[in-house]
DNA sequence: CTGTTAGCGCGTTCAG
DNA sequence: CTGAACGCGCTAACAG
């Protein structure tokens, strides 16, 4: 315990630059039997290189960090997992923080990791693009690479990161419901301040343009993602007496409190009304009626994004810059059958 | 960027003592304006001190290393959560490593971390006995401070940690059953491999012995945690035309898997058989009815177990080096009224 | 109140 | 094929 390089190094009567060499296997330059002599020496005192010392010359410490909002969000475990899989797989570490969406803490984050000399960052926080961008800016200050992971940052250049086509999503979700006869759709939005959400109500617009088919917009809400504010907003357009055949959330929490306000009411679904929910998170499918929702690759996101920022950290070129990954409409139960 | 204490040290015409001086705010023996001098400089170079150096000579990194199966499975988000944020309140980072429940990669990571010279270490993993012993001394052998969360480990000496109070969970939802009149009640346990279910296992035996009944063990199943063993286990019961009036499961997942089958046949719950899990995770209010659970205070076991690691880090003594959480049965619709 | 010296544990020239 | 010497950026005595 607690032995250095150059414990071993007198041990075996060589230099603490030869224990280094067969340490880095760059052997080629050291005798066989001083390198097994070395070896063994270091296995019977258990000797670990330390990458405090290590990472002090090299400039790399083979730690990554992953801010993210709430890892009690159901949506960004699979995300972390992604991330933290693969970070192992090239042998990195990962530093998770949760943010709660804070500014300021994401910036005491981002200032720890400064600290602690780590290889890189992804982010997957901040609703706040003013936030963002300070932190961006922060980091390539000190040159520390780093990636977007989900949120992005619309109209400054393009930073590197993997998001999700959330437009497409939604798009595909809305023309669904179109294209099968429904004509006043309820869209239960996110906190518009949040990209993905704004994006997600584009792909809403956007499927009613296309699809010649007017929007009411008393029918289109703000809400927080989370499960109580689609349950809210669902009662309040009932209570209202507004009419409508189908809702499509922002989120799949927020599409299981709707679906909780109907049933409530004993509306029937998807007979009555058909919903649409958008993450597919786990809960998604155990719900009764199983909900429709559109899917994102989200362990995958974690994946490519990790990936890409070891590919930066370790110097190989990446092949683009943005990658976005496509959402996929999944059909359960509270949707009826797709025409044709 | 990538200034260091050297370089403020020649621009403040000071050295680099009394540079650190201030860094450290030991400056109680530096002249105010030689401070105020420093201080803006450092403002102005934005320099970071960089806390591998100095962890080279303090031997403290201020990073915590937290192992769990599977950041993916509900109930250890809300631990990591409570993990993380005692450890940044407290000015230290936290790895998080998802083992799978794989010895192999837990002592893998512990290496890594051992080369890190991380701070400290919390274990929330290893269904093998023999593993995390031979992890425990690892640890012990490098003289990094550990504390087990959740899974605790018996017969060897008590290492310090922060546990549920199974057994008295356990007890609690089958004393209730039986002292509503249950007679015939199914336990679908966890992987009896697993302590914390082992436990479970104890408290059901025990209430009932408490309580004068005899427990029929062909309604004694074990199951693997997953929603689906916790259905098929169920639904081979009553094919099997096993009578029963009451099941009680490991966990939420089974228990919700339970409902499932129960409900595919239509059984009335709770009017034919009442149901209790054992967790209390998120989904478990939100499925339909809403089941009746064991609550575990998840995230305030992480946040014990940080506080236990960080003291004994800090050197200050901890009060107890077991710490038993008590569990809480949470009355919710799967369960009718207890008598009395 | 401040500077000098000496490491912390390692990688890396540059000689030999 | 191997060793000596230096430096990474910082803290910690010990002098002054």
């Amino acid at each position: 315990m607690g032995s250095t390089i150059k414990d071993i190094a007198r041990l075996a009567n060589v230099s603490k630059a030869t224990v280094s060499r067969v340490i880095n296997n760059k052997s080629e330059g050291v005798g066989e039997e001083t390198k097994q002599k070395i070896l063994r020496i270091i296995e019977e005192l258990n000797y670990r290189p330390s990458l405090l010392a290590r990472g002090l010359v090299t400039k790399r410490t083979h730690s990554l960090g992953l801010i993210i909002p709430d890892i009690t969000n159901p949506f960004f475990p699979q995300l972390a997992r992604g991330a933290e899989d693969t970070a192992a797989k090239h042998g990195y570490s990962l530093f998770l923080c949760n943010s709660d969406n804070s500014p300021e803490k994401e910036q005491r984050y981002i200032e720890a990791f400064i600290e602690k000399r780590i290889d890189g960052v992804m982010l997957a926080s901040s609703i706040s693009k003013s936030a963002i961008q300070s932190q961006i800016q922060l980091l390539k200050s000190v040159d520390i690479p780093f990636t977007l992971l989900d949120r992005y940052l619309e109209g400054s250049e393009p930073e590197t990161g993997v998001f999700l086509d959330n437009q497409a999503g939604a798009y595909q979700a809305t023309d669904y419901l179109l294209k099968n006869g429904h004509r006043r759709i309820v869209f239960v939005a996110g906190p518009l301040g949040v990209m993905t959400s704004w994006y997600r109500f584009q792909g809403f617009q956007m499927a009613h343009y296309d699809n010649g088919v007017e929007i009411d917009y008393s029918l289109v809400m703000e809400g927080d993602y989370q499960l109580s504010s689609g349950k809210e907003l669902v009662e309040r357009l009932i209570e209202a007496e507004l009419e409508f055949t189908a809702i499509f959330a922002g989120n799949d929490m927020m599409a299981i409190g709707a679906l909780k306000a109907l049933q409530s009411r004993g509306i029937k679904i998807p007979e009555t009304v058909e919903v649409i929910g958008f993450d597919n998170i786990e809960l998604s499918s155990l719900v009764e009626p199983a909900l429709t929702t559109v899917a994102q690759p989200t362990y995958e996101m974690g994946v490519k994004g990790a990936q890409m920022l070891i590919r930066v950290i370790e110097g190989e070129g990446i092949p683009e810059r943005n990658v976005y990954l496509k959402p996929e409409l999944l059909f359960r139960a509270t949707t009826r059958h797709p025409v044709g």
